[in-house]
DNA sequence: CTGAAAGCGCTAACAT
DNA sequence: ATGTTAGCGCTTTCAG
């Protein structure tokens, strides 16, 4: 058994490879080979470039496959032909319908290439993030996607030594990695602040969590600077802005913000939460005060999620795309993966706008 | 280039085969073990089992991994142990919260033995979890994690050919494939009706989703099936369970159907939502109607979710903690891939509660 | 249209 | 403690 045999021979050895393997071994592509009498190449051919086969033995390889219930070893195969068809998402969490949204348009993009999606999360914890990317990386992701504009330093580093395609979502790096398809946090902010100042309202207040290293919102954080920044340029205060808790903010987090900024400033006309969670929070905060919103207080929230739109009053809030940043990523993804398209570094904006409900009046002037 | 070089020269060989790639390679493990002046043998034990390598080598090794910022290729790795280290989990939704609950626990168990986890979602699709279990398949995890007791005859078959662990989360098949994790939603919907009759109502009613072929909820299903069979045992009538839209449910689900049964009997007590989503639909519902509940009417979900104990008044809901269930299969899962355990099939009830809160009041009797 | 050779990057199982 | 051999299951490349 130690004589080598002539390399010319080699599939004709199978048999006797396979002869001292137990019974039920799973199927592969040589079994399937001496199945229908064809060599691997041929079975190879009748799953990836089926066209080119003769249909009497494609005919006779499928049978052998269905027969043996052959599934070929896609990891096999990326070894051989160096395309492991995966793209990786990291996300900060599952639970956020927004970026739940990201991944379907991503997905419906992706399958036209057959490339799958494989999906991380993070905690918004950038530790976790390096952590899970290290792992990706392991795996050959022929792209990424990276959610934020925030990173650490190792972890891009490990990116861009990686040569992998870099597409980061869902905020618009001032320095991008690479890529970035989304929208502006700031802007976010900013469109938020003058919608309220727009309404007349002076004593406006905002509603975020506070950073605790590396768990932090960076997303969020930016649409309170924003917010902020805007409301100086009005020359109004910005006493009413809070951070409070950890990230990610919720339906408790707002309650209780709202309630610290209710006791602290009882005259606060308007207030905007990072989130419609958050926002959603403050008006049942408020139906649970007696404080009537928008009667005595108009609330504004961001992400459009669902249950915004069902509670009483239903909430004001600003909407972004998500599905379709998620397929616009993807068509960007397919490109870079194709090698198509520039080399130049691509920064996609998806934009945002106000939705206008109930939960947002005009003040009395 | 053509004369066999004898085997036992391979190794020095690299030089010569590299020669001829482009410069930006990514590092291999020959890479590492040239720059460092050792077998190839050597790198991999320094990554696997380090403790066996000389502290001199390793370090050594180490110092030249860094150098050419070197990541293994698992999927190589794979291929020749025979061990992928991934754990794939099919789930109906990425946006339920109790679903990323299950993800969660699975992560935090898997992670003890450097297992990844695979996630994967079909939007409730029976087809789409056919397709995506052919396409986990051909990645070869070392278990699977399939939601719910209902497959597809043929998904079923390919999963019982693969040869590979399955785990049943979420629901407590009859038949279970293999090995299952969960609860009973059968029982779930009898507890539901049981402790609204024992508030003393008679005029009960329940909402949910309609079947649509492959796109259902079926542990959905099984609750109101379960809820039915305890009014009739009570000897109450099923008039007013009503199947309505497509699933998964939501809050405007719930807003539409209670309308639609509020129209058809004003005169109803209490209603219980196959979730606490649509459980919340109703409450909105009623409060734009004017419909006080509990006083007029008393409503009951499932799922314990967040935004339930947030709304007024509170949800009173049916809770199982699918953190804990995610981690008792994690455990479950780590068996099955370790080879320990019992090969008899396992059926873990990971039970379930009622959490009583505002919006169920006693019956005026 | 089909096949043989060669090898992807790694590790199990033996050497030494 | 380290190295050598052989091959995981597939595809690329080239020959016919």
């Amino acid at each position: 058994m130690n004589s080598r045999i002539p390399s010319r021979e080699r599939d004709k050895e199978d048999d006797l490879q396979r002869k001292r393997s137990k019974p039920p071994q799973r199927a592969t592509i040589r079994d399937v080979a001496r199945l229908s009498g064809v060599s691997r190449m041929t079975v190879s051919r009748v799953l990836s470039e089926p066209d080119v086969v003769l249909p009497a033995t494609r005919e006779r390889v499928a049978k052998a496959i269905a027969d043996l219930g052959y599934v070929p070893d896609k990891a096999a195969g990326s070894l051989a032909s160096r395309r492991t068809g995966f793209i990786a998402l990291i996300l900060p969490t599952l639970t956020n319908s927004n970026f739940s949204m990201v991944a379907h348009g991503l997905t419906e993009i992706l399958r036209e290439r057959d490339y799958d999606l494989l999906i991380a999360y993070t905690d918004y914890d950038l530790a976790e993030e390096e952590r899970q990317l290290t792992n990706l990386l392991a795996r050959r992701p022929e792209a990424i996607v990276l959610t934020g504009a925030t990173h650490r330093r190792s972890a891009v580093l490990s990116l861009l030594r990686a040569d992998v395609p870099v597409v980061e979502i869902a905020d618009l790096p001032n320095q991008p990695i690479e890529h970035a398809v989304g929208f502006s946090n700031y802007e976010v902010g900013r469109t938020a602040a003058r919608h309220l100042i727009s309404k007349g309202f002076k004593r406006i207040g905002a509603i975020a969590s506070k950073n605790d290293g590396d768990i932090c919102d960076h997303r969020g954080e930016e649409r309170v600077c924003g917010f902020e920044d805007e409301l100086r340029l009005s020359g109004l205060s910005t006493d009413l802005v809070l951070r409070n808790g950890r990230a990610p903010v919720s339906y408790e987090h707002g309650s209780t913000a709202i309630g610290l900024l209710l006791d602290r400033a009882p005259d606060i006309e308007a207030v905007f939460a990072v989130s419609d969670l958050s926002a959603v929070g403050v008006v049942m905060e408020c139906q649970r005060r007696g404080v009537d919103v928008p009667g005595r207080l108009s609330v504004m929230g961001f992400g459009n999620f669902d249950i915004g739109r069902e509670i009483n009053p239903p909430l004001t809030t600003i909407h972004v795309d998500f599905h379709a940043l998620g397929q616009r990523a993807g068509r960007l993804l397919l490109e870079l993966v194709a090698g198509t398209g520039e080399d130049a570094s691509e920064i996609i904006d998806v934009g945002l706008s106000v939705v206008e409900r109930g939960s947002v009046r005009e003040a009395n002037v």
